[in-house]
DNA sequence: CTACCATTCAAACGTTCGTTTGATTTCCTC
DNA sequence: GAGGAAATCAAACGAACGTTTGAATGGTAG
């Protein structure tokens, strides 16, 4: 075998996730024509039934390919953070959820900006199959830290936690996904100080101050 | 003018606006063809391009039936409790902008159970011509509270104060949009005890806490 | 060089989309 | 009851959609 330039071994399969991942953000999915889609990557149109089969298995692929490394990731640190220490607190918990998320937005190069960003938009999406996907692959590493968290809060009851984990998931795909709500509040240009350090630390303050919110009397009543 | 059935003055717009609610809803904006909207409305297909002109036009009409008196409320409750007491507490300057976001939850006979997952879901609309509509009719609440939050957190630092309040409002975005992601870290059904009212104070507990969460002296800094 | 498999390509497939048309019906006014 | 605007209707419009096809192209192994 003679030298060659190295070409990947699936260059336009990545071509089309690359595109099909801006794209996806910018237009969400049925938004999103193929014809666009294929012109964005360089490719043929006929590619991305040739190497994926239809659209919807497309989508698909896009989400697999952040989604299940990411969510391995959250796994480790908290088995990594169970491990050096007994109990966690919930902070440190938090931190471990969300330090594999802010990972990808870091991670500009690669385009992981645009998928946290559509990812955020993704808990809310409209289509019943692709939220269903999503959820198959949370669904690991939701229970595991559910079961961290009840460990760290044992005072709190269980439909309070519930609860609260709710609107933490809430915030964090929030922010990952809106940059224009900011915008209106502040009239400031978020991306211009996307750190992503210092917004682990705000998230992380924020969520933690309120998953130790004191219980107020109504909600220990009704649980 | 003879006795005559009370038939209300435009019908067939109301039909079209909650079968729009719905489906809209269930299936996003591009997910929802006008024929399966106008079948479900009952009325003939050109109805839609009759009464409001294009499918953009319902959309705008969808959110500003809901949307115009929601923010009103939401303005008049902030000036009732600074006309109550010179200085309100961020938990009640919080409570005076959910209470009119969740009486629509409560308002189940008029639909308005169908609008709040709708309008969620809308935070994050990938349709940006939707997102700059909703952004304009949010825009004076958001000024109003932002300036009641400033003068009830006068220590905080105004970054600060902008991320806090942009996690608040996914928080309470996703909160009124998701179902499925309870149901999957719980595996309850939330529906059945959707309580408005002690949703409104699980909710005010946890952003309240969060707002107030203390600074880390890497924010102060970077602040 | 030849045969072969994977990939790319231009073109067309049938379907569904939002919108428009022009006739018809409904309902109120005079 | 006649006149006329408002509303509804069936039908069709061109455009865009996701997908399929069958031929052309590329590189690799025998």
């Amino acid at each position: 075998m003679t030298l060659r330039a190295v070409k990947p071994q699936h260059e336009t399969r990545t071509r089309i996730l690359d595109a099909a991942e801006e794209l996806f953000m910018q237009h969400g999915f049925e938004g999103t024509s193929m014809r666009l889609l294929t012109a964005k990557a360089g490719v043929n149109l006929a590619a991305v039934n040739y190497h994926f089969g239809s659209k919807h298995a497309l989508v698909e692929a896009v989400f697999r390919r952040r989604l299940d490394p990411m969510n391995i990731s959250r796994i480790a640190e908290l088995d990594k953070l169970e491990a050096e220490q007994r109990s966690p607190t919930p902070e440190a918990i938090i931190r471990a959820f969300i330090t594999p998320g802010l990972r990808l937005v870091e991670d500009a190069k690669s385009g992981g900006r645009n998928f946290t960003r559509l990812l955020g938009r993704t808990y809310s999406e409209p289509n019943k199959a692709v939220r269903q996907l999503i959820g198959q692959m949370y669904a690991p590493a939701m229970q595991r830290y559910k079961a961290a968290l009840e460990r760290a809060l044992p005072q709190m009851p269980r439909d309070e936690l519930v609860w609260r984990m709710h609107f933490m998931f809430g915030t964090i795909a929030y922010t990952l996904a809106a940059t224009d709500t900011v915008q209106l509040i502040a009239g400031c240009k978020p991306e211009d100080r996307y750190d992503a350090g210092l917004l682990e630390e705000r998230l992380t303050a924020f969520l933690a101050a309120g998953l130790n919110a004191p219980l107020k009397s109504s909600i220990k009543k009704a649980a």
